[in-house]
DNA sequence: ACACGTAGAGAACTGGT
DNA sequence: ACCAGCACTCTACGTGT
């Protein structure tokens, strides 16, 4: 990885060690992760690496050489595997004579045994299945389940599996994938999209954030806004109002202890009746998940303190 | 159909032992 | 590790517009 790589990747980025100040920062390309060279702090991970997928060789004629795809954390050997055709012709489409087809077949049977060779490989690839299975019955992005991918194959070399479903491992670490990256899907979302039971989820959640250090936020009101309106067809007016009330609200401290969803669902219904786009409690209800019951305690009480007067 | 209000149950967190 | 206390949310109602 030439010189030029890092350069460009430390634009934008911290110089500093928020931790002891130090300066000497170093990239670790195979492992993604930006640290501190004296306190060994992770300053931030899961890089992405921008780097050319060729090499060069230097000899001032075919400098470049095409090294294959670059490695995805979405293919349990990182997409470096050869595949071999099942079909049984050649390169050019001829039928390859019975000999050597059994000859293949003994070929491909190696293969597939070299490439998922121990249980690592093994379990990562069934972790890998899930992590796309979910992710997409869940209508979450690409960069998800990388993150997934990634939080999960940490949590197998720490041995943080054993003992536990591999479901509720990808459950937990997507969740975990999802507080990093602030894509706004509630736990409950997640216990509704696996037969994975809570308890279940939120014990690996735990353990996984604790075993790799990740920190999260909780989570904001704000952020399940746009979700919200855009599940119900509402204009993008409704989140600018239903983002402002939450504002409001925060400041007399009636966000505290109150669960996100149900705060944003009782912003999204007074914004709605306010910008007379409106939608009743059991449709917020639905979409948010929280019960008529909570938006309405909740849109009562931001009424009161708001003074906000609805017709 | 929709909104309102309430009682009791339940889940999750905290702090004590 | 278990338990009690706590604030919040849910289920399940009946009532009001």
């Amino acid at each position: 990885m030439g010189e030029g790589v890092r350069a460009t990747m430390e634009q934008n980025e911290v110089t500093k060690c928020p931790e002891c100040s130090s300066r000497d920062i170093d990239v670790n390309l195979s492992k993604g992760e930006r640290y501190c060279i004296d306190c060994g702090l992770v300053i931030e991970e899961n890089l992405i690496d921008p780097g050319v997928d060729w090499k060069h060789h230097g000899d001032g004629i075919n400098e470049s050489e095409r090294a294959g795809p670059p490695a995805s954390v979405m293919f349990h050997d990182k997409g470096l595997s050869t595949e071999i055709e099942w079909s049984n012709r050649d390169y050019a489409g001829k039928q390859i004579s019975s000999k050597s087809r059994s000859q293949m077949y003994r070929m491909r049977k190696w293969q597939k045994r070299a490439r998922i060779s121990s249980s690592f490989e093994r379990n990562m690839a069934n972790a890998l299945s899930e992590i796309s299975r979910l992710a997409s019955s869940m209508g979450l992005s690409k960069a998800i389940r990388e993150e997934t991918a990634v939080i999960y194959r940490r949590a197998l070399e720490k041995d943080l599996i054993r003992g536990r479903s591999i479901d509720a491992m990808v459950a937990a670490s997507m969740y975990l994938a999802n507080q990093k990256l602030r894509t706004a899907r509630s736990l409950d979302d997640f216990v509704n999209a696996t037969r994975v039971n809570r308890k279940a989820i939120t014990r690996a959640h735990k353990i996984v954030k604790h075993a790799l250090g990740v920190r999260t936020e909780p989570a904001q009101p704000e952020e399940y806004l746009a979700r919200y309106t855009s599940m119900l067809g509402m204009p993008n007016t409704v989140i600018k109002e239903a983002s402002s009330l939450i504002h409001d609200a925060r400041e007399l401290e009636l966000t505290h202890g109150k669960s996100p969803t149900g705060v944003a669902a009782a912003a999204v219904y007074i914004a709605g009746r306010r910008c007379n786009s409106i939608r009743t409690q059991r449709e917020i209800a639905d979409v948010s998940g929280v019960t008529e019951v909570t938006i309405r305690n909740r849109y009562k009480e931001l009424c009161a303190s708001l003074d906000i007067e609805l017709n």
